[in-house]
RNA sequence: GCCGCUGUGGUGAAAUGGUAAACACAGCAGACUUAAAAUCUGCUGGGAGGUAACUCCCUUGCCGGUUCGAGUCCGGCCAGCGGCACCA
């Protein structure tokens, strides 16, 4: 804010409220009171009394925020704001709009901060709501707050955990789709058969640990062997936990991205995250061993330059096929390899390391016998954990095969002038027997039906895609409705969802992979013989499926009413919601779970759409003034409240659309604030005037009379280009058009009421205080012209074409693509007579230089260019 | 290393293949004011020539191509940002 210099004793001081240059902080909470008063933004649903059938449907989503004890940062309004134009616009077109708001409240940074402050989640969780929910009334989003969900929230997570028992018991048959279990049951298969096939199965995998946080995380939740929340070191280690059959939906959630309005780059990332790969399985045969090894290669073709195998030193026979004098230096390799952590496990990753098994295997392709290592640069949790090395045309095994010697041939012919050695791309197979003079791909296609044929392989396909962790050794989440019996688990019946979790006075992490639940000893025990699952569920699941419940928030019979879901989640498309906002970091986290979740409910008939999310758009991060992340230690963040306080905030809103398109990374700025602060300024001032005493009442200059050329011109233009902007989500441009528009009534000195009004029910959804308090002011004076009640209920205008037609254009001429001239002409002039008075320009006729034009081309409306 | 996105004034940016820099910020000058703030008006990419009005040349990261015409389309390179990263 600008300080108070010093001013001469006689000046009187003036009040903040005076300093303003318009009455925001009286007007913008009156009018959020009279909105939450009048329920102005209550959504009704197919069946209500209200509910209007002949309007299409308009499901415009934000992504709903942890409430931190932080508060909002100024990232949150930036897409909020833009679903909240939106959304007032859909409503103003004619459309029932669901824009609805809630909180992701479970999971770690809840529990984190209320074990920092020493409080209850529970009540940490209530309270930040209470001020997420506060902040976001005073920045006037157009919410049915009676769709409010909040996941921690019993009426909410017994669906939750109802949708986890949906998954537990359900399978993916033949056809990939998931049907209930029961399916199975009946077909004489054992009870582990059948629990091997649930989408939620326990598994003793090696899991992500992380000793900080006291739980395990999720793949998704590892970024560079730290854990993604707080950034503490992670470690593998195998527990039994419950995980998620995502894998088993790998090839339709790469297919079903297509018909999606979603940026390419984010179905990209979700794509190479997938990271679908085809190839071969070709099995080796272990030489003085019955047992034989299976690998997965993308190179099939390469098989006869195979000189070497790697095995993942976890794999399962490296025990078995170890010679006794390497039995020593085996063990030793493991060990240190065991010990590492992801994280040192990446970094070492330079240095290419193994030791020899001392076994051999047979290349099936021409008997050779090839060396068995062990190297921890083969992983065991992709493909079979055993490879096939070809260090002539794979840059790894090349690297192997320098530091420990070990044959390279070639078995790939390159293109002209390319060395082979090290040569990866499709080529033409040399060296290679049957396969010879083949082109890379001819070859793939002979050598997998070479191998089916004989019994020793064939094509496959593999995915990087791991099956989802889904539980933690956490307090503030769900708990499973699962129990335990004589060592197998067991679902809990419907009947007694929800599943609260204890009330526990120590909920902090054990330090050990026990989890806090253990602590409660009585809530613990099921029965004599049965025990409750301890685990939770973690943070995304509450977020996999709030958009449904948006759509029936209230509904205790059901997650959501089977017509609710049907018309706000239907409508043809293979996404139900019609808009989704939010950040770039859920790429393959949130936005992954809930497409998979979706599916689930989709493929048992829950859901009437295969996708969640029709369009996608991701907002750009918020920089600081200094161009650098906001965060505390920088001392560069921006508090929304202290811009509301100063601005107003119809301002912030404008100003955070204003600065630049939606998607793009961008710095703020203050002096941009103050700059749209002005604008709106100078909007009030067209309609108010003030009096000496700083009281302000309606201009008279404002009078009942017809709009002039340039005043309907401008208003129609401004009309036409937000309204394009706005489906674009252009917001910039469209605000730079109600600046100029602003300019051409400014000029005026007389103000048509009506078209002033046009113009605050096309300034309303961008700035919705101002907008609903002029129309207020200019209904004391004009009652017939002004909009009764608020404009949010008004119709949007239409534009008059007729109203953006001059008489005259410009138009330019051209001299060999160079700008010489330009006149005015009648917009009906003709391509011949445009033609001729390009020709007749003086200025032409100088560039010209007496030359026979060879070419003239002529744009009506635009430009005339001769060719000489 | 691989994949993707982005490169336009002092700054945020705008531009269906058709006048590059709209709109805004900052800056400068002026009006109002005892003065300041606020407000309003004008100027503001670079270079050259002219007392001047004005005129010419150059300019969208770099190089090339397509086109009557390229910030925009195509190819190659460079830089910044983001993602993945021993995935066989």
């Amino acid at each position: 804010m600008t300080t108070q210099r010093s001013s001469p004793s006689f000046a009187p001081p003036m009040s903040s409220e005076q300093r303003k240059a318009f009455p925001f902080s009286e007007f913008e909470p009156k009018w959020q009171d009279v909105w939450e008063a009048k329920k102005a933004f209550r959504t009704p649903n197919p069946g209500d009394a209200d509910f209007d059938a002949s309007k299409p449907k308009y499901f415009v989503l934000d992504m709903f925020p942890y409430p931190s004890g932080a508060g909002l940062h100024v990232g949150h309004p930036e897409g909020y704001t833009a679903t909240d134009i939106i959304g007032r616009f859909k409503k103003m077109s004619g459309f029932n709009v669901l824009h609805p708001m809630g909180w992701d409240a479970f999971g770690l940074p809840a529990e984190q901060y209320a074990i920092k402050t020493g409080q209850h989640p529970r009540a940490t969780t209530e309270k930040n709501i209470e001020g997420f929910r506060g902040q976001l009334k005073r920045l006037g989003f157009a919410y049915d707050w009676d769709r409010e969900v909040n996941t921690t929230d019993p009426g909410y997570f017994k669906w939750t955990q109802w949708i986890f028992l949906k998954l537990y018991n359900s399978y993916v048959n033949e056809e990939g789709k998931a049907r209930p279990i029961t399916e199975l049951e009946g077909k004489g298969l054992s009870r582990e058969e059948i629990d091997s096939r649930r989408l939620a199965f326990v598994s003793s995998a090696p899991v992500n640990w992380c000793q900080e946080l006291g739980t395990v995380l999720a793949n998704e939740e590892v970024v560079d062997g730290k854990s993604e929340v707080g950034g503490f070191p992670v470690e593998r280690r195998p527990m039994r936990q419950w995980m998620l059959r995502i894998t088993s939906f790998a090839q339709r959630l790469i297919d079903e991205l297509d018909g999606l309005d979603w940026p390419e780059s984010i179905k990209l990332l979700q794509r190479n995250w997938i990271g679908r790969s085809e190839g071969a399985h070709v099995m080796f045969q272990i030489v003085g061993h019955e047992s034989d090894v299976t690998v997965f290669t993308t190179r099939p073709d390469t098989l006869f330059g195979a000189t070497y195998m790697v095995f993942a030193p976890e794999h399962a026979l490296v025990d078995q096929i170890t010679t006794p004098e390497h039995a020593a230096a085996v063990e030793a390799y493991r060990k240190v390899v065991g010990s590492k952590s992801d994280l040192e496990r990446t970094e070492l990753a330079k240095e290419k390391s193994g030791v020899f098994t001392g076994a051999f295997a047979i290349n099936p392709v021409n008997g050779e016998q090839i060396p068995i290592w062990i190297a921890d640069y083969v992983l065991m949790g992709y493909g079979t954990g055993a490879i096939m090395a070809v260090p002539g045309h794979d840059a790894r095994d090349f690297e192997f095969s320098q530091k420990f010697e070990l044959p390279v041939k070639q078995v790939v012919q390159p293109p002209e002038g390319k060395e082979w050695q090290g040569f990866t791309d499709n080529g033409t197979a040399i060296n290679s027997g049957f396969l010879d003079g083949l082109t890379t791909p001819e070859a793939k296609a002979k050598i997998a039906a070479w191998l089916e044929e004989k019994g020793l392989g064939k094509g496959t396909t593999n995915f990087k895609l791991r099956d989802w962790l889904f539980s933690r050794q956490r307090y503030w989440g769900e708990p499973f409705p699962i129990v335990w019996e004589d060592g197998n688990h067991r679902s809990i019946p419907e009947s007694e969802l929800p599943l609260l979790p204890p009330t526990l006075e120590d909920f902090r992490p054990t330090g050990t992979p026990e989890p806090p639940l253990s602590k409660a000893t009585d809530w613990v025990r099921y029965s004599d013989t049965a025990k409750r699952e301890l685990n939770t569920m973690p943070q995304w699941a509450g977020s996999c499926w709030y958009y449904l419940r948006y759509c029936d928030a209230q509904n205790s019979e059901r997650f959501v009413s089977e017509e609710a879901e049907k018309y706000w989640m239907g409508g043809g498309k293979p996404g139900g919601v019609d808009l989704y906002v939010g950040g770039t970091e859920h790429a393959v986290l949130h936005l992954l779970y809930a497409r998979f979740w979706h599916k689930v409910l989709f493929d048992l008939g829950y859901v009437s759409t295969p996708e969640p999310f029709q369009r996608l758009v991701n907002q750009g991060l918020i920089m600081g003034e200094d161009g650098q992340k906001m965060s505390k230690s920088r001392g560069n963040v921006v508090n929304p409240d202290d811009v509301v306080k100063e601005y107003g905030a119809d301002s912030l809103r404008l100003y955070e659309m204003f600065m630049g398109p939606l998607e793009q990374v961008k710095p703020w700025s203050m002096k941009g604030v103050e700059g749209v602060y002005r604008f709106l300024a100078r909007v009030w001032r067209l309609v108010m005037e003030v009096s000496e005493e700083g009281v302000w009442s309606p201009s008279p200059a404002l009078q009942d009379v017809p709009a002039n050329k340039q005043v309907t011109k401008a208003l129609h233009e401004t009309i036409k280009k937000c309204g394009e902007d706005i489906e674009k989500l252009s917001f910039n441009t469209a605000i730079s058009q109600m600046m100029i528009c602003t300019k051409t009534f400014t000029a005026e000195e007389v103000m048509p009421v009506s078209a002033i009004v046009t113009f605050l029910k096309v300034l309303s959804p961008f700035a919705p205080h101002i907008a609903d308090d002029l129309n207020a002011h200019i209904a004391t004076q004009f009652p017939a012209l002004a909009v009764e009640g608020l404009l949010s209920d008004a119709t949007w205008p239409k534009y008059d074409p007729a109203a953006l037609i001059e008489d005259e254009v410009e138009i330019v001429f051209q001299v060999n693509g160079k700008l010489r001239d330009k006149t005015r002409v009648p917009l009906q002039a003709t391509k011949e007579e445009i033609e001729k008075i390009a020709l007749a320009s003086a200025r032409v006729q100088e560039f010209m230089e007496g030359k026979t034009p060879k070419k003239i081309i002529v744009v009506p409306g635009k430009l005339v260019n001769i060719v000489v």
